[in-house]
DNA sequence: TTGTAAGCGTTATCAG
DNA sequence: CTGATAACGCTTACAA
């Protein structure tokens, strides 16, 4: 094709990558003719031919608010450095994502897979053939993971229970759905234990968006006996029902205390601002995208990222950060 | 590779894509081969022998919320239909985005691109080499677009005035940001010049992310004298607004009203419901990928969708869907 | 029905 | 510094 420039295919190979074996006069020849064709060399030659694709696939359930968007756009920077393109696949919890991911695994050279979003055998198959890390989720024998540290929920706990004196908790978030839902749903179980205060029997099993926030306040406050304290599985749940306890003329953290987890832009800016719990979700991202470029040592492990509380008023704090009550190592 | 079942590349291949001009016998013998070895035909082989990849691009700014979600789903499920992989890609409004959108032309057979992420230029260039269709925006010369009427917001803009008697209205969104919120201010000040009411000088230039309507309401609540109702770009921002303005010990729609655009699912979940326009965004992108999948004709056109106002509490209506009055034809 | 061989666009190796 | 030539893994005539 480009040969046309009147010279062989390596040299236009050679040009095309910047190789400096090659005289000024030809590459300044064979760069005009580039440009006049407008070529642009094919990805599939290349990629049969280097045996890599340049590009790593990023796997994840759906869309729902910043938390995903942060995490796209860190991994994405990070992929950037290293010269990788990113191709995205969203499950939207469709039965036809192991398909689909199985697709993917063959035009890419690394995939990051989130947690919760595709089946044990899917994720097996596909590290079989090129390398894989899972995000927000423990890894496999075979892969690493990151995540971060999901046991600050509990802490959230302590402090609505201790220093609030809240004694009827509700927790909306369906542990089942994910590995950090779950992480979070135990360890607002184990503050319950440690201080001594009787659990709500079933968590509120919703999901993450926002539109469950609403619905879990539809569920809690118009029936009887609304809780005192609800602890969410995320902030997009916490603003919805903040939401749906504003629109119903309840005051916030006064007739009902409400925390989230993610600490996303809203949080700061509602009012009250709205107690959460901090999560590094670039980094997060990062960290798996710098993972997947080199190949992984037998076990790259389990990295898992810290987390910190952010108290403002939706606990009933005064709206300022400070820390909760310390863990104090005793049974309650 | 798999010829280690004792046959030729072309039956392997014959057998891999379901050809009938296979022998049962072979057929079976290859298939257990390539069961056992986990043996996936590789996709750039086979794409550099068919010329085609057997995916599409779908290019969006951002992940915020439901309207991208959903745009994502839509589009997903009709390519499923065609058999095509889907690719995502988000610019979230990076300069480097024209570069990856003609990496990611490389690797397509057609791509869909929403209005407002790639420059007029990379467009061209990347209508050059594959199809391409415009969503939410106006094709160029050479593309197809398709998108929704925008127009209803002034009918929703009428709405507020007329049958709700308001005079200071606010328009949240940043015109000069996307095709559609640029057709939305302009209608919601076509509506106001023929109901012979005096627009506000500006919008109040913000994003579509729901933060962006938390920072409104700090700057249209927090000061002098707030506006009576208030036309947001679209329901995140509305919601955001919202929140804002209950936070504040506002209510609505008494103190304030507020619209949106796109009736996502929170609309109808908050109290009061909120009155928007519902827009078809899974028809968008299930018309957008059909139309990628055929080579485009010479000019398929610019296709727009229907949109309908949907009247709930936050206007000042009953909470209860009705339609509002009607465009009376007059110059007002 | 099955195998052989050419070709898809690139890179890498090896001569020249 | 440059050009042949052989892969790369697959599909598709064409031949057997």
């Amino acid at each position: 094709m480009a040969e046309k420039a009147g010279v062989s295919p390596a040299t236009v190979s050679r040009v095309s990558r910047g190789s400096t074996q090659v005289s000024p006069e030809l590459r300044d020849r064979v760069l005009r003719v580039i440009e006049e064709h407008g070529y642009r060399p094919s990805h599939f030659g290349r990629a049969l031919a280097e045996k890599r694709h340049g590009a790593l696939g990023l796997v994840f359930p759906g869309l729902s608010g910043p938390y995903f968007s942060e995490l796209i756009q860190g991994f994405e920077s990070e992929a950037l450095e290293t010269g990788d393109q990113v191709f995205l696949l969203a499950s939207h919890y469709r039965a036809d994502t192991d398909a689909k991911v199985l697709d993917l695994a063959a035009r890419v050279d690394g995939m990051a897979i989130h947690a919760g979003t595709v089946s044990e055998a899917a994720v097996e198959e596909v590290a079989r053939q090129i390398r894989v890390v899972i995000m927000a989720g423990e890894a496999g024998p075979a892969q690493a993971s990151v995540s971060t540290d999901n046991s600050t929920v509990g802490d959230l706990t302590r402090h609505l229970i201790v220093d609030h004196g809240y004694r009827r908790l509700a927790f909306v978030g369906h542990p089942e759905g994910s590995p950090d839902v779950t992480a979070r749903w135990l360890a607002f179980l184990a503050a319950h234990r440690e201080a001594g205060v009787e659990p709500p029997a079933d968590p509120v099993r919703l999901g993450l968006a926002q539109s469950d926030g609403a619905i879990a306040a539809r569920m809690l406050l118009d029936e009887g006996r609304p809780p005192e304290a609800v602890v969410c599985a995320n902030d997009e749940t916490a603003l919805g029902l903040t939401l749906g306890a504003l629109g119903r003329g309840l005051r916030v953290p006064e007739d009902i205390a409400i925390t989230g987890f993610d600490d996303m832009p809203m949080a700061a800016l509602v009012r009250p601002g709205l107690t959460t719990v901090r999560q590094p979700v670039r980094e997060l991202a990062t960290t798996t995208a710098r993972l997947l470029h080199a190949p992984l040592t037998q076990k790259d492990g389990d990295t898992v990222l810290d987390t910190e509380p952010v108290l403002r008023g939706s606990c009933g704090c005064p709206d300022g950060a400070t820390r909760p009550t310390a863990r104090t190592g005793g049974d309650g």
